[in-house]
DNA sequence: TATGAATGAGTGTTCATTCAT
DNA sequence: TATGAATGAACACTCATTCAT
């Protein structure tokens, strides 16, 4: 009667942004179903539950922005410029699609039960720059795991102080004045 | 059967603890009390709902934490020994009571719904000093709330590595550390 | 400390009054408690439970207004006067106790089932009146049950009517109105 | 395990027989959906709450019941005719569906606070008919509301006693004695 | 006698999940 | 593939009842 049209992508969409709104737990799989126009069952022909689809959703996207970041990385010459990459994809992230973004931010501390200790993190490649850095003499002598909790933790801040509208700028533009501030943090 | 003592210091604590392991939504009002060891409707005779008891514990608890922090600030001269000063009472309480501390961290983000605009929190304090330090021409030229950002991320990302045992060493040892490289971010 | 009030009587009145407005079941004891200003636990020195609060609460009431009615229909000389006794009596109790009256009317649904079958009610002494009436032959031919059902059910509709705000006037003065009514149903 | 026939039928027999049974607040939606034989979440797909199924319930079937009473007082040309038209309607209803009959009856009183006062009840409806009476002069002075109350009242009562096992006979066969008693109390 | 903190069985309700269509 | 009625375990919460004070 009526033709199956592929809800896969309209309910991505509709999950993702209830999941940052709501919390995944405080988000019904009816919320979810209404929000992508489908039936009350059709996610669980995708997903074999709502935290699989959580999980999905956030290993494909964290994937795949890995590796951008990494990409942008591998590309840049120095340290410092290595993090000013990271943070350029981050705040482009965040302008072109904050509700990925959020998603992807808020979703760490819960996903972090489901990956393994070798997951590639944007927090575990910061670790693994910045102890390039030192090794290569551009960073002060410091502990790699400390720099990379102020690094990280500084810039993003940011994106979150976006979301509660204390900062109201294109973060685009303030990648240079946050890439220099946090630089100092740990430069030589 | 019942033995009149009061419970409700064993609900704070017992329901505190899920919070941070679990979230609220994840935590039930059976593990609370059990964890308690108290009966199951025991918490509903001192608050109204499980959200109640969530806003009361963020809320008594966050009143009581800015005020050692306010006061900590007022003594201290200069911008910097203010924002020391608020980094030592925060690693000082995640040492002494990490489960409050972690409470208070995570919960930020639900409350922030029950709380007006013109809640005192942290950020709030911390938004406060830097604007002090800018009129003083303590601090650079840049916007405040970048700034607060920036410091507020940098510094309190620390215990969360902790949480996550990336960092190990006991956070008032890096007090100094942590205020030296934070300033840097934000000093004329 | 305190010295020790007898808070009885307060629970009967509060108990009857929410009784009547709520239902037994819609009304909890802590709400007859607070009415009454007595602790929680005080209505259990006096009563087993709820159901036997309400259960004393009606059969006392009933025993005593049973035996006002029984002593004007017991003096009365005809049928039609023992009516006449018994309307007075219970529309004098509406004006009187209104409370009371409704309490006495509603309850006699789930009372029933406690009480036995030779249990003395108002409309078990009709039927007696009837009856009696009938072998005086001051009644027409007409099955006793049936007749009561149409006395009483007539009479004690107006008090209903009264609460439910159709009917307004003061019971006491449409007494003779209603016994001439009621008795042209049953009357030679 | 799933076996989509529509429960909403057996749902809304199970129900009523309950309510007239032990009450509404008597009656668990447990138990209602035993004895639907559905599981104890199916209840609330169709409803928002018990009393929302206890609402429905009542306002559906007194709807098309008041179209039934209505027909038939809307055909009878007098005024003795439109209440024997009634009765016959209702002890019609009890003989055929006595559990609808009891319910209807029961539960009038919890459901006025729902009802806006317009609502069109048996009741208003007998207000109406012997104010029409009164003007055509088929019934004598009087109250309007009174002598509804006192026609309803005993009509009433009459299943009410068949319910309570003191009258035993088929209503059917008593409608002509009882609209006769009745009219009596009211004719000129 | 009166109290009220504590209790826990039981209530109404939710919601992730299943499966016949 | 998509649907949504049906399910029932699990949930937040209520409330009659107990008992140490």
């Amino acid at each position: 009667m009526s033709r199956p049209i592929f809800k896969r992508q309209h309910i991505h969409e509709a999950a993702m942004k209830l999941f940052v709104e709501k919390g995944i737990e405080g988000t019904t799989t009816r919320e979810i179903a209404e929000a992508a126009k489908a039936g009350e069952g059709t996610m669980f022909r995708h997903y074999k539950s709502k935290e699989d689809l959580a999980w999905h959703l956030y290993h494909e996207n964290l994937t795949s922005f890995m590796a951008k970041i990494e990409e942008g990385v591998a590309k840049a010459g120095t340290a410092r410029l290595k993090i000013r990459s990271m943070i350029t994809d981050f705040y482009n992230l965040y302008e072109t699609d904050p509700i990925l973004c959020s998603f992807l931010l808020l979703t760490e501390h819960s996903a972090a039960k489901r990956m393994g200790d070798d997951y590639k993190t944007p927090t575990s490649l910061l670790v693994d720059v910045i102890e390039e850095g030192r090794r290569k003499g551009e960073i002060r002598p410091m502990d790699p795991q400390l720099a990379a909790a102020l690094v990280f933790g500084a810039a993003i801040r940011v994106p979150l102080f976006k979301y509660y509208k204390r900062v109201n700028r294109d973060l685009r533009e303030v990648v240079d004045e946050v890439t220099d501030s946090v630089w100092k943090m740990i430069e030589k």
